[in-house]
DNA sequence: ACGTGTCACTGACACGTGTCACCTCCCCGT
DNA sequence: ACGGGGAGGTGACACGTGTCAGTGACACGT
């Protein structure tokens, strides 16, 4: 029932997708002599004219190489694959990630942000190493395990690269120090005179990444200093809000640093409505230097957070894959500081 | 000065990556064998042992096959590719992509973002035809024009979807009807008897994809009601909000639907601190519903955007994968109702 | 006439996988 | 003794590309 597979030399149209081997026939030259000219490989000569020729063929047939069939046969890939689970996030990361893509672009790598929604961290190491990614950048968002560090080195990944808060065995780890946060945000209460510190944690799954060690830093600033800091778990919604609020006396707190602009804005709200005034009876410091918290009155103080560049880090990218023995380097990425307007 | 490429057949650890005849070698059975087992190919039946030999065997050198390799011999892939150029947008959209997302892969599809930052439309469509996805979903971030279009289905794309504010040529359009977002906004002003309205329209560039629909929806509502609309170019930041604000007295306008959220706690502030009373002398509508919304005083009234669910643009995608000469439907995916709270 | 070189191009192989047709045992019924 | 047939497995091809070695054709110097 099966057809003979003898291609038919001459299907001009049909819905076939055009090959190398098509623009050949039509331009009348071998298909290495296409390849040669489509990439413009140096090392050999091709006469104008045949170049002409190839050019228009391909043109015509609108030829588009098939990066597949590319990558088997050249060994590997210039593809930068960022896992992603897509966390809502705000204006800053998105625009270090801009850079980033951008800076990587230039570099002439290939990026591919690839979703593993739902999947076991091996499981998703092993979805990735398929694609056999030159490199692989997670962005702390998706857990990797050193058990998947290895499957992707395994697969030809020659770097593999954490960006996050976490070292992962056998990767290159950029930590970003989101201790500091916390750390400055309570050096600052602390410098106001305030004694006992309030750390939001929001409840929302996902953020504990980043909330956790805000707030390890934040008792890191209070050691030794007497002062005592209380973690505050926080559901994003004006009831967890209003609930947090009406127990405020009785926790006797005198300075709050909220994780986030977002619930520092939340909390004061609430506060101010249960007739806590601030800054005079507690101070509340936010991160992120939203605009909206310089709407509120008082202005909401915050940690403007620095990121790095993403230039930077796609630079870093390229030397790991040029260089993929060179020791793991991890260095910080962020820079903190506190900008005081009015809550504080 | 090249080895002769004989394989050395017993390379049992070396930093090359093992392939299915790494395993069969090991297993001791036929490549066909190991393809048939890892596979569960239903149509062929292997005996348990050799099964478990050919796992053991698989597990133990960390076989992962090679997606290039394996789309190359099939002929095709179940690639969802996405375009992004990651403008920064709200929970809103990113609460949608995930479902999205997820619906995707449950349908067996594998979901690849692919940047395009800086680049032609045409150059950017050639680049994604290069990856030969079965499916290309364009959110309306990136332009897709008929060429690109042309070039994705040459290029073996059964199904290319664009999600956003108009139709491209010979793709299927899911048409967001930005426009009904600006009309309820206008429409609730109009009933609650305001007759000179504002709409700001964001000087940001990528916000004119929705900002020009809003205000053409805008403009619809008050068509032959004898009230007037009126464009308010705004930027992001407090001067510019300021500037507005001070000639706001001049332009007499006694409602203002500010594009967003984001944009009307922006100039609300800006009024109430330029001694214009809302809702008393203005009302103020944003949209996306945003819970900061509430925190201010008066509570914002806003736009809730119900988005299409994720669930459903999947199954749509997958019909018009295996149905791909489907008529192309386009249907309105939004869903926008007014919340009244206190500044309208 | 002959070796040497250069130019412009082509033939053939390899990359890693899925699958189809075929092959070899071995058992069973007559 | 022989045909039939199923169970279990293998050999070989094709997918589309990049690249190396080679091949005529022609020019040049002796």
């Amino acid at each position: 029932m099966s057809q003979p597979t003898e291609r038919s030399p001459g299907r001009p149209s049909g819905r076939a997708v055009p090959t190398s081997a098509d623009v050949a026939r039509l331009a009348g030259v071998s298909r290495a002599t296409v390849s040669y000219v489509l990439n413009n490989t140096s090392a050999v000569r091709i006469s104008e004219p045949t170049r002409q020729r190839v050019r228009e063929a391909a043109e015509e047939l609108g030829y588009v190489p098939h990066a597949a069939a590319r990558s088997l046969r050249a060994g590997h890939s210039r593809m930068v694959l960022i896992p992603s689970s897509h966390v809502p996030v705000g204006p800053l990361y998105s625009q270090f990630f801009n850079d980033f893509q951008w800076a990587l672009r230039r570099l002439d790598y290939t990026v591919v942000q690839y979703g593993s929604v739902g999947l076991e961290a091996e499981e998703a190491a092993r979805a990735w190493a398929e694609l056999r990614p030159v490199a692989v950048v997670s962005l702390g968002e998706v857990e990797l395990t050193g058990q998947g560090v290895e499957i992707l080195k395994r697969s030809g990944a020659r770097a593999v690269i954490t960006l996050g808060t976490r070292r992962v065995e056998g990767a290159q780890a950029l930590v970003l120090e989101q201790g500091r946060v916390g750390e400055v945000a309570a050096e600052h209460l602390l410098e106001t005179g305030r004694r006992r510190i309030g750390v939001v944690v929001p409840e929302e799954p996902g953020l504990a990444m980043f909330s956790g060690p805000r707030l390890d830093g934040a008792r890191r600033a209070a050691e030794g200093t007497g002062a005592t800091v209380v973690p505050l778990p926080l559901r994003y919604e004006e009831e967890s809000a209003a609930g947090l609020a009406a127990r405020w006396r009785e926790l006797g707190l005198d300075g709050v640093f909220a994780y986030n602009d977002e619930y520092a804005m939340l909390l004061m709200r609430a506060l101010q409505d249960a007739g806590i005034s601030v800054p005079g009876e507690t101070a509340v410091v936010g991160a992120d230097d939203l605009l909206l918290g310089r709407l509120l009155r008082p202005r909401l103080s915050t940690v403007r957070i620095d990121m790095v560049l993403g230039r930077e880090l796609a630079e870093l990218v390229d030397r790991a894959v040029r260089e993929p023995d060179a020791p793991s380097v991890s260095r910080s990425l962020l820079d903190s500081r506190v900008v005081r307007r009015e809550s504080s």
